[in-house]
RNA sequence: UGGGGCGUCGCCAAGUGGUAAGGCAACGGAUUUUGAUUCCGUCAUUCCCAGGUUCGAAUCCUGGCGCCCCAG
């Protein structure tokens, strides 16, 4: 058994770990992944400590096909550690997961937006709060189940995408800070999910036949509404659904149930399918066109995560040529990044893409390699329409192009009129 | 109540004697470790109703009912 295991840090061969015996702490969700991590290194040597977070309410989820870090899989994550002799602890972290998390999630969403929590969690969770916990716990390193390869660069700890191309998850990790990464550690980054599952089997780990999660953890029943009813009561109201071309179509039950790009759900029959082509939380209106106007090419971003070797400033000006992705299951394609103040970079990309949404990731790389160097990335906190020449696509346009003039610089702008 | 037109799935709509296209919507599933997209499948034994002609009608005839337009 231990031959297959590869020492001392698979997918990490000039990782931290081999030197000495060191403490890590894994971040063990009761899922297949974490577990292997811990099994891998328990097996190399180190000194492990297995840490789950009960992240929310388990009366909930208990049980929940899919599900983490609650009820069902907290016991599970028990079973593995006891199952490797490793000291295990469970943190409740409900409060700060539902003030960090769900609080924003429910929060954009009421704001016509589209969180992307998994991106929040990692960040104000799992690399902020737990990276915290263990230090105090003299932990020299914390490492994850993520799907994400870690190297070490000449200019320090670097990121790139995961050997096994279905299972990246470099664009939940956008935001992992340089700071943060010279303590984390991914060791499943170099190895195929099939590889993991069979590893998980050979090592008699109790979870190796459990479902993959997916869909957000926090919503039970994978109706996300209901939780922003619940925190936000008032701020879902039936409103309009308004065609580009300023017809008023339909009705909608709250602008929450729907993001740019959706077509199901509209209900409005015609000769061809109808996308949601913006939400105007201002407005409570739903606004709809057909598929052309989803393409989007230039987009303005919000705390932007900078990862590069060079200082970010340098993407200024002429701006910087680099690999996007505004989905994690989609490649990234070519594109050119205008580095502002305060976080705020304007992308302009190549192909352009169709359905983004403001709240979404939009993520940096070095090249449209597989094995592809991450650079970071941001929020996507404003899209530029590419409307039709009708009343309601003008008066977007205008009010996108003057939010642009209004909050970036000169770059941004040449790069509005040449769109 | 003179003239003309129309009534086919939730919406639009082919089909004018041979045994109900298609699009949109909806629903179900696959895919997706955020939201979407996409893909696959399902979706009128019946054509406003009632009779009739015919081997056979949504398609022809008769009578109802309903709607629209023009005229008065």
């Amino acid at each position: 058994m231990t031959d297959i295991v590869p020492t001392p840090s698979p997918g990490d061969p000039d990782g931290p770990a081999s030197g000495p015996r060191l403490r890590v702490v894994v971040a063990m969700s009761g899922g297949v992944d974490s577990s292997v991590v811990a099994a891998l290194m328990h097996q190399a040597g180190h000194e492990v400590i297995g840490i789950t977070l009960q992240l929310y309410d388990h009366g909930a989820a208990t049980g929940r096909k899919g599900s983490c870090c609650a009820g069902q899989d907290i016991h599970d994550a028990r079973r593995v550690a006891d199952a490797l002799s490793i000291p295990h602890y469970v943190l409740d972290y409900e409060s700060r997961f539902a003030a960090s998390v769900i609080d924003s999630f429910a929060e954009s969403y009421a704001a016509g937006e589209t969180p992307i929590p998994c991106v929040t969690c990692n960040q104000q969770i799992k690399f902020r709060d737990l990276l915290d916990t263990a230090k105090e716990l003299g932990a020299d390193v914390l490492a994850t189940g993520h799907y994400i390869q870690r190297r070490e660069g000449p200019r320090g700890p670097e990121l790139m995408r995961a050997a096994d191309p279905d299972r990246d998850q470099s664009y939940f990790l956008f935001a992992t800070t340089p700071e943060q990464l010279r303590y984390l550690w991914f060791p499943l980054g170099g190895m195929p999910k099939a590889e993991v599952r069979e590893l998980a089997r050979q090592l008699g780990l109790p979870v190796a036949e459990k479902a993959d999660s997916q869909d957000i953890c926090f919503v039970p029943t994978g109706r996300y509404t209901g939780v922003i009813e619940r925190l936000k009561p008032g701020a879902v109201k039936p409103g309009d659904i308004v065609h580009v071309d300023g017809r008023r179509l339909g009705r909608h039950e709250g602008i929450i149930n729907y993001t740019v790009g959706q077509r199901k759900g509209l209900g409005i029959p015609g000769p061809e399918p109808l996308y949601v082509v913006r939400l105007d939380a201002e407005h409570n209106e739903v606004v709809v066109g057909p598929r052309d106007c989803l393409r989007t090419k230039s987009l303005v971003l919000r705390n932007t995560n900078w990862l590069g070797d060079e200082p970010f400033a340098q993407a200024a000006g002429g701006g910087l040529r680099i690999f996007a992705r505004i989905r994690s299951s989609q490649a990234p394609q070519a594109a050119t990044v205008f580095a502002e103040a305060d976080g705020v970079a304007t992308v302009v990309l190549e192909d352009g893409e169709d359905g983004v949404a403001v709240g979404q990731a939009c993520v940096f790389y070095a090249s449209g390699a597989h094995n592809a160097r991450l650079l970071g990335g941001g929020f996507i906190a404003r899209t530029i329409a590419q409307l039709p020449g009708t009343p309601k696509a003008a008066e977007l346009f205008r009010a996108d192009t003057e939010a642009n003039l209004r909050g970036v610089g000169p770059e941004a702008r040449e790069i509005d009129v040449a769109n």
